[in-house]
DNA sequence: TGAATAGTGTCTTTGAGACACTATATG
DNA sequence: CATATAGTGTCTCAAAGACACTATTCA
């Protein structure tokens, strides 16, 4: 993985293709609301406006390189769980000319998170502040979209591994389902849920400081993304 | 909607950045199994090779607008279901150079299909017999994806209604989907189960040809796309 | 009237969801 | 010993799946 900027011998703007850019949704959780990582606006139509975190693929380069490279630019993240969401594509995206662009989604445990990332550059963004009057281009939808996509994740796999640390309180764990699903649970049918489907392991060890009466830990099973029935 | 190729006025596979294809899965049901539609390969690599139907974006043009222009060019059909899949990078995709590959699925009613298409130009592939021994490039990756998308479609939506004809008896709704999911299902419960999801419409007539007891018909109750929980 | 396919109902099991109390550590 | 949070069990209802016979048309 390299953190230079590709090169272009051409004006790449002019040629009789369309340029093929990526752009990366990066959702953490912050002060219990899911944020987007968003960087100022470089050009005139995004003037006043936020994007998202993306960059023109390079020659030889393929895309999952092309997500890494502009996540490390952008945020010093590297190694995190990612997925490429949807291409987008449509007359007038982008000022610049005609641009299609690769879309990734990522999620980012927060303690990763702030240990790595410069918040004098990039923006923090509550998912419920993000519409067309914030955000540059059709940035909002396609933060919509991976936001719907992150949803599914949620219910059907068990991507929530990638935003918790090692070790966690079943209370973290619907916690964080409550605010990805924007639901509730009753505790006694999560828990009951969530054991049942082994992704879940019980530690010896105690959190004692988030309560009182000190909560079990436990840790993942898998260390990959598994589908499975949630909820 | 044009049937033009788009002209290009560089040499695009010496430019800078890569090129962006669009390759196309097209699905059909016929004589009882799972079909994909494949054209003969225009190169060395894929010399002796078939590949999905594919092609160069333009600039100023969507993918949508790809996919459509490059339906029409290889088979003729227009205005069918059609779903953006994945797009594909990696190094040494193609010998002609660094091509990357949005990839789309469609699936056609055999009715449509056999009469738009032309036999001649394009071969008919069971998907189990598709390889990377008969399948150029990365092509047999992308089909094998488009087809678990397509399974899980089946069980999740009412995609089914791209492949069948207007009216319809529900053993012919059941073998497209014994077919497509590769299992088979108990009459009763599958009747059971497909009705109670509201997604058909009883009508009045009745199948007089395939069966000896006519077979009532029945139709789709939605003309879109819609979520259901299905099998 | 026999052959072929359409069409129908019940029982069992499983999982989802509603719901309230006890257990344990801290100050 | 009061408070705050962890942790636990039962009942009900709905949906999935196993399973076998009757109905209708045609030759």
């Amino acid at each position: 993985m390299s953190t230079l900027q590709p090169t272009y011998t051409d004006d790449i703007f002019k040629l009789s293709i369309p340029v093929l850019a990526v752009d990366i949704v990066l959702f953490t959780l912050y002060k219990d609301q899911l944020c987007v990582v968003l960087v100022p606006g470089r050009n005139e139509w995004a003037q006043w406006k936020l994007t998202l975190p993306g960059g023109i693929i390079g020659r030889g380069e393929t895309l999952d390189e092309a997500a890494d490279r502009i996540l490390v630019r952008d945020t010093n993240i590297a190694g995190v769980y990612k997925e490429q969401l949807y291409t987008f594509s449509g007359h007038n995206r982008d000022d610049r000319g005609d641009v299609i662009s690769c879309s990734y989604y990522t999620l980012v445990g927060a303690q990763a998170f702030l240990s790595r990332i410069d918040l004098t550059k990039v923006a923090l963004v509550p998912y419920d502040q993000i519409s067309s009057d914030t955000v540059a281009y059709d940035h909002a939808h396609i933060i919509q979209y991976a936001y719907q996509r992150l949803q599914w994740k949620m219910e059907y796999t068990n991507v929530v591994r990638n935003i918790l640390p090692l070790q966690f309180s079943l209370r973290e764990l619907q916690n964080v389902y409550e605010i990805v699903l924007d639901k509730t649970f009753d505790k006694r049918n999560f828990r009951k849920k969530i054991l049942s489907l082994g992704m879940l392991i019980e530690t010896n060890e105690y959190d004692t400081e988030n309560s009182k009466r000190p909560a079990k830990l436990y840790t993942f099973s898998d260390s990959e993304l598994k589908i499975i029935g949630i909820l």
